[in-house]
DNA sequence: GTGTTTGTTATCAA
DNA sequence: CTTGATAACAAACA
């Protein structure tokens, strides 16, 4: 399940290794994980070069060379799809819950298992070119919750305000704009946290960890949180995204990194998938409930 | 065959 | 209109 700090190592990775590269070829093999026909996305990408890999939340945005205008002789560009406002320069890559992005370099000896395999929906090739070595990009997704999905400049723009609240870790996730979103919610606390237009990135490993952190119970309604709670709230959602980053996330089922790796934030998991086990700050035992349709694990003595 | 897993959205009810 | 609750999606595993 990649969460913010999954897609955070992820972005971190393949900027490192995919930056100025040029596309050469994509290769759809699941229709329904494009959410455009495979062709426009072939034909858009093709020819172009990764420029600049930035996360919001959960999504990943490639950001691709400009298309340059067309200018034939004689010829008018009839298509307005090479002007700038409307040309399609981010790739966007959503990976859901079962989603992986593996890049396998030409010159790489091997990874874990051989690909594509029976889970690869896309496949994006890279060309050998200057400082570049070349390779290709896995997009594989067991359960096809995932897409790719390209937008233009003002598509891209329109789509992160409408659907992306504040990041954490940044000065925009501040104690008065979380206090705000949750004033008046009669919401529990743990859904409101998975709601991305209110926080981006938490997802219900995370969610389960800062509840815990902040000793808050995931059932308690959101507006009932006192002025001391949200800010202890606020820095345990700081406190775990910045460890977890650290620790290159977390793998519990599906997810691994850019090259194929685990993360290792699993062992430093307090609650998510420890029902039963002892609670590390009381030694209670911890509970696993459903809240609002998922998995909620928290201590009931000490998350009132 | 059944229940469980979760990110996100659609749908419905209050 | 707003808010919240729930189902649905998809595929594999115990």
């Amino acid at each position: 399940m990649p969460e913010l700090p999954e897609v955070e190592t992820i972005r971190r990775d393949l900027s490192a290794r995919l930056l100025g590269q040029k596309i050469t070829s994509v290769n759809i093999l699941s229709p329904k994980t494009a959410s455009q026909p495979a062709v426009f996305l072939k034909k858009t990408l093709v020819g172009r070069r990764i420029i600049k890999i930035i996360r919001r939340g959960k999504l990943l945005i490639f950001q691709l060379t400009p298309v340059k205008k067309k200018f034939g002789a004689g010829k008018k560009e009839i298509s307005s799809s090479a002007t700038s406002l409307t040309a399609f320069d981010y790739l966007l890559i959503h990976l859901k819950m079962t989603g992986q992005l593996i890049y396998i370099s030409d010159f790489a000896v091997s990874v874990g298992g051989a690909l594509p395999n029976k889970y690869t929906r896309a496949i994006i090739v890279f060309a050998a070119s200057g400082r570049a070595l070349g390779g290709r990009l896995f997009f594989n997704d067991l359960r096809k919750f995932g897409y790719l999905r390209l937008a233009t400049a003002s598509e891209l723009k329109t789509l992160l305000n409408n659907n992306y609240g504040p990041e954490p870790l940044t000065s925009n996730f501040s104690l008065a704009v979380l206090g705000n979103a949750l004033k008046n919610k009669k919401i529990k606390i743990k859904p409101l946290l998975l709601n991305q237009k209110l926080i981006a990135g938490l997802g219900n490993i995370y969610a389960d960890e800062a509840l815990w952190l902040a000793r808050i119970n995931p059932e308690r309604p959101a507006g009932s949180l006192k002025p001391r709670e949200i800010k202890k709230l606020r820095q345990a959602i700081n406190r775990i995204i910045k460890q977890a980053i650290k620790y290159r996330g977390t793998t519990f089922n599906n997810y691994v990194d850019s090259r194929g790796r685990r993360g290792n934030f699993y062992n430093l998991l307090k609650v998510y998938g420890r029902q039963g086990e002892k609670c590390p700050n009381c030694h209670g035992p911890i509970s696993k409930k459903k809240v609002a349709g998922r998995g909620a694990h928290y201590c009931p003595r000490c998350q009132k």
